[in-house]
DNA sequence: TGGGAAATGATGGGGGTCAATGGGATTTGA
DNA sequence: TCAAATCCCATTGACCCCCATCATTTCCCA
């Protein structure tokens, strides 16, 4: 259940585009088979998850007070203008024409993995920003620190995996 | 068990509308084969959810003092002020009258997902405030703070369905 | 280790199905 | 008895199922 790598696929002229086989092997479990995308805040890009990583964002919201302002524009951004995506039987989506244009997306479309998310971009722009931002990285020295491994859930360690993880 | 998204769809000439079918997946095995609607306290827009989200609202104003001003205010607008609105055969509701002019609805409505619940829209009039909130979100730098996986609800999670979602 | 066969994932497109819509007919309730 | 709500059926257009083809990769064995 981790999305990795970059996978450049092609946009139909029925607007159809497939889903990478890693992306949908890491969703196998989900009770339902297709992806969530909305507009991402900063990029012009697309956000994409699971649906239990949607429900974990309702969740969320449902903790913050029901009538404050910020869980207010939280659910218009995210949860009002998601699109929930069935894969057909080829494991394909169909890009709504909102997304598209939004994304500025032409005749390809790159998936990139983020962990427990990833994006959609139109390639040509999502290169020059790869990077640019390999770039800042290397010259701030960035370091990530790691969390201990046994603060990880079950399943995430070698040696603790369960029958739900087969892959 | 999910609202998510926006669907804009008509209202005919005798006040009916088709609730997204999306929407009424999510509310499959709901005792009543409807929605119940009321006036939101703070937009030009109508409140919508489930039987059981209502009675939860319900059970919420129980826990309140009884005799208390605000759980008087909340019962009014709240419990007193709801539609309860089955669909026809074909999945649509008949928007009240009341509630059309409270939303400043015309011909088109705007179901708009919040996760547990929903809310219509004039479309016209909800398409600029979502852009505000949009900004407003980009600004703030709003991130969430995302539960725990462990703390959601069995089926809210990979390798947990039941068989009520073979969806 | 090279080459061919088989399996698998990606792509293209036709056509059937179903959700959304419109409107007439029938029933219900005041 | 009239108006409003509900039932019923027709239409249409978008979506989804299905199959065919193509491109890779993997596998197998000489």
């Amino acid at each position: 259940m981790l999305f990795t790598g970059t996978h450049i696929h092609k946009l139909d002229r029925k607007g159809r585009v497939s889903v990478p086989k890693r992306f949908r092997a890491a969703l196998d479990n989900e009770e339902f088979a297709g992806i969530y995308l909305y507009q991402s805040h900063k990029e012009s890009a697309l956000e994409g998850c699971s649906h239990s990583h949607m429900e974990r964002i309702a969740a969320s919201l449902d903790e913050l007070d029901m009538f404050s302002d910020e869980a207010d524009d939280l659910a218009d951004t995210i949860l009002g203008s998601s699109h929930m995506l069935p894969y057909d039987g080829e494991g394909r989506i169909i890009l709504p024409a909102e997304l598209i244009e939004f994304a500025r997306i032409e005749d390809q479309v790159a998936f990139v993995g983020r962990g427990r998310t990833f994006r959609l971009w139109n390639p040509d722009i999502f290169k020059p920003l790869q990077e640019a931002s390999r770039t800042r990285t290397l010259n701030r020295g960035a370091t990530l620190k790691l969390k201990p491994m046994t603060e990880l859930p079950k399943g995430a360690r070698p040696g603790t995996a369960n029958e739900e993880d087969a892959s």
